[in-house]
RNA sequence: GACCCUAUCAUCUAGCGGUUAGGAUACGACCCUCUCAAGGUCGGUACACGAGUUCAAAUCUCGUUAGGGUCGCCA
């Protein structure tokens, strides 16, 4: 290439790169810290896969002792969303997931290796794709997107592989002065790579995830500077992750068969390739098959789907673990206090699957141990949080009513194995409480007497007898002994045993008349223990409703 | 179509030549119990198929089949 092209090509100054790689040094390390990274495309939209990739990302480097870091690939100008950046952040923060370096979510850089965000680094690109021209291992192209279209259809219709290699790399025999002719005559071109891959070769890789894989050499010339003058994602990713010294790059299965790519242009900008390791996708079963989680059809995709739907930022965080590493959940049960983040997570021993399945009753089994562990005040803080955003109203009556809810959700919590487990999300809450607020409250003794044969009458009779006898000072045992006096007058069975043994000689038993109660404090037949709702309803509350 | 990856209960998986194939979720039963939830006990269901190698195969090899991923001036 001779000195006029590349003046063409490079019209303007570009850092040398010496400046770049003085302005850039190696990190200092020591021996096994990792420095990994996050580098999401802010179009606005983060997807869960990207959430569990960065997890392993942040962990790899964290548990290391390394160095994480957050970089915005937004080399595709048509994509880029207003306000992504932001989107991207929140996600990971809400997450626990904190970036050492990288951009911050008012778009503000901070870390040595800044800029992070890849429009920004233009320039540095330019400067290495400008040395590969220099060195011959790249070259202009100037075929269309018509042309290539056409291209790619001929080469299927024959069968053969489509791509832009041998022969059908029309622009890399050019001579310099048909280059000079064309670039003269204001054609508009591109950046390929030059490629020195032998598709029959093969290579080994060494996947830190999935282990060995044995792959063909990558013969096609790629693009590495878009005609508007940005690289593409393969060459900001060496050029990148070469200047900001990720060791280890971990990211989404579909980057796979493109390692033999990478390591080319490691190899031919004269640089170490980092270790990498490559996630399977995210499953979701669709008519019997498998598919990857697509942003466009399901909307679990979309992080934010978990936070309309309320499921605590822990569970969805302990889920991922324990996809990654099966070996979790043992770790959880002998570790119930501890962070999820406390948990080592073992790289050697990732589940090697071709994809997992979301699994949903996994995730909201895992939902309601993490509700479980927390106590009444985080969880009406989360819960709060929560309802701000997605619950408005429900917000203002959390608010107003702070105590009260304190003490509705306390009710079993905290009592070791034990614990109530009902709620899987912020969302169940509101109608799980609802009976616990006069405006809310609903009943329909009528039908409820005709489940246990009684008359209506009758309940009434049980509810006055019991309103008569209740203080709400009594403690669990007084409070049910009053009740199955009320139950033995009315010739149900005061315990459990001897109505099983002999039911005729009963009307009923002692839960029907539980359920009597029941239904007046709360219109339910079900619900959490009935001394403790009480307790927590206040004498006032309980005597009206005893009232009918 | 080509190239890769994967193949153990419904689901997520443990297993790395000799196991009654283990766990978790889900499901069912029983116990506990004032209902529900929880908890406890128990239960059913799995090595895709076919050849090898071996005294011995879920485990190693090959093939078949199935599923997934990738083949862009998107990342």
């Amino acid at each position: 290439m001779t000195p006029e092209i590349i003046a063409k090509i490079f019209p303007n100054e570009l850092p040398s790169i010496e400046e770049i790689e003085k302005k850039y040094p190696p990190r200092a390390l020591q021996p096994g810290q990792k420095v990994t990274r996050v580098a999401p495309s802010p179009t606005g939209f983060m997807h869960v896969g990207s959430l569990y990739a960065a997890l392993v990302s942040e962990r790899a480097a964290h548990q290391s002792g390394g160095v994480f870091y957050l970089r915005v690939e937004d080399t595709d100008q048509k994509r880029k969303v207003e306000g992504a950046v932001e989107v991207i952040c929140k996600s990971l923060a809400r997450y626990g997931i904190v970036a050492d370096e990288g951009v911050n979510e008012n778009n503000q850089d901070y870390g040595p290796y800044a800029p992070y965000t890849q429009s920004e680094r233009k320039e540095i690109y330019q400067a290495y794709a400008k040395k590969l021209l220099t060195e011959g291992l790249a070259y202009p192209c100037f075929c269309g997107a018509e042309e290539l279209d056409l291209m790619r259809k001929i080469q299927e219709k024959q069968g053969q592989r489509p791509g832009y290699y041998g022969k059908y790399a029309h622009c890399r025999p050019l001579t310099d002065a048909q280059i000079l002719e064309n670039l003269n005559a204001g054609k508009p071109w591109i950046l390929r790579f030059k490629s020195m891959g032998d598709n029959n070769k093969r290579m080994l890789i060494k996947d830190l995830l999935k282990g060995d894989v044995n792959m063909p050499e990558n013969d096609l010339d790629i693009v590495i500077l878009k005609s508007d003058g940005l690289p593409t994602y393969h060459f900001a990713h060496a050029v990148d992750d070469h200047l900001m010294g990720t060791t280890h790059v971990l990211r989404g299965d579909e980057w796979l068969s493109s390692v033999p790519l990478h390591i080319q242009l490691f190899v031919a900008l004269g640089w170490k390739a980092p270790k990498y390791g490559h996630i399977a996708p995210l499953q979701k079963s669709d008519n019997g098959n498998k598919r990857k989680l697509s942003k466009r059809y399901d909307p679990e995709a979309n992080i934010t789907y978990f936070w309309e739907k309320g499921y605590p930022e822990t569970a969805l965080i302990e889920y991922l673990l324990n996809l990654i590493n099966a070996s979790f959940e043992d770790w959880r049960r002998t570790n119930p206090d501890k962070d999820a983040f406390d948990f080592p997570l073992n790289f050697n021993k990732v589940s090697n699957s071709a994809g997992a399945l979301f699994d949903f009753q996994k995730l909201n089994s895992i939902s309601k141990e993490v509700i479980a562990r927390m106590t009444a005040d985080e969880v009406y803080q989360a819960l709060s949080a929560w309802a701000k955003t997605y619950n408005p109203a429900f917000a203002d009556r959390l608010s107003a009513n702070r105590d009260y809810y304190l003490h509705i959700l306390n009710i079993e919590r905290n009592i070791g194995k034990k614990s109530r487990k009902d709620f899987i999300k912020w969302s169940d809450i509101e109608a799980d409480t609802a009976y616990f607020f006069d405006d809310t409250f609903t009943r329909d003794l009528e039908s409820f007497a005709k489940e246990i044969n009684l008359s209506v009458e009758e309940l009434k009779a049980v509810a006055a007898e019991f309103k008569a006898v209740y203080r709400a000072e009594d403690d669990k045992n007084t409070w049910f002994e009053k009740i199955k006096v009320i139950a033995e007058k009315h010739g149900f069975a005061s315990d459990m045993k001897s109505y099983r043994e002999t039911p005729e000689k009963f009307k009923g038993s002692i839960s029907d008349i539980s359920n009597v109660l029941r239904i007046f404090i709360t219109g339910r037949t079900q619900s959490p223990d009935l001394h403790a709702i009480m307790q927590v309803m206040g004498t006032n509350r309980v005597l009206s409703r005893l009232e009918a």
